[in-house]
DNA sequence: CATATATAATTCGATATCGAACTAATCAAG
DNA sequence: CTTGATTAGTTCGATATCGAATTATATATG
């Protein structure tokens, strides 16, 4: 019991230290000004479509809309997204991601790419664990909510 | 092929996003003023034992050192920790958590058992995937000194 | 229409992160 | 010893995060 216990927080624990040294390979990776968080923001609109609106975008990453008014002032300062008043309720806007936030997408994706496969080429079962992954994700997502 | 990778950055993906969820979980349960990258140096030093350099925290840490005396400074402010000049060497010091680090550091860790029992018990196979994430973070964590 | 309430986003202030320059102490070479 | 290089830590300035207050717009109610 004790172990399971103890097991449990190893499994938080060795997330949270992976994922510092990914951000800190991606850092590296990007543009000089382009934070990793803000990549996080590009690779939503453009994989998953654009014109969000800050408020979706701050419910999907799951930060306060303050921090989310900044990330897209930056992204916008540098040219990497549009943002318009909502045609249909002026109190909302609408973000689109430009042809140039695209490319420092697809070019970050390209840099990580080598290296990504290098590491996951040496981890046995690493793709097999995406779908606990996935179901712990979804759980804890939803436990936030209620 | 193009799965394989794209399965790669997912895993990696969920990766952000469970911490993100954990972190915020973790906040919530420490007391006013204890960032949760502050509980993870009390973890640390109650756990793998005191008199620590703020040398050796910040490479444990993969931070900066100017991060590391920001934090220090923190826990020492609200004794927590108890820093003092290296007998031997007047350039280093070391680290010590206090009775109250303790504390702060046994209370929060009871605080979150619940809620990470509840969780885990709904996801099957979450302690399985252990094994896999250390190997996935010691080698990037080689990866970084080379 | 007028007013109250709700919603979206920004502003503000406080704290965290961290690269670069700096200070202090030690070590190494002569 | 003395001097140069190295190491540990701090300071400083710039950016990121984010709770609380504020502004602007929209919706609901009388």
């Amino acid at each position: 019991m004790q172990d399971h216990r103890s097991n449990l927080f190893r499994v938080f624990n060795e997330i949270g230290i992976i994922h510092q040294l990914a951000t800190a390979e991606l850092a590296q990776r990007l543009p000089d000004g382009v934070h990793p968080s803000q990549f996080g923001l590009l690779s939503n609109l453009s994989r998953l479509g654009d014109g969000k609106t800050p408020k979706d975008l701050a419910r999907a990453f799951q930060v306060p809309k303050a921090s989310m008014t900044n990330s897209l002032m930056q992204l916008e300062k540098r040219g990497l997204i549009r943002v318009e008043v909502h045609p249909d309720d002026a109190r909302k806007k609408l973000v689109y991601i430009t042809d140039a936030g695209r490319k420092v997408f697809v070019d970050t994706v390209a840099a990580m790419e080598g290296p990504i496969a290098e590491i996951a080429a040496d981890i046995d079962g690493l793709v097999d664990i995406l779908p606990v992954l996935e179901r712990l994700r979804i759980k804890m997502d939803a436990a936030r909510d209620g």
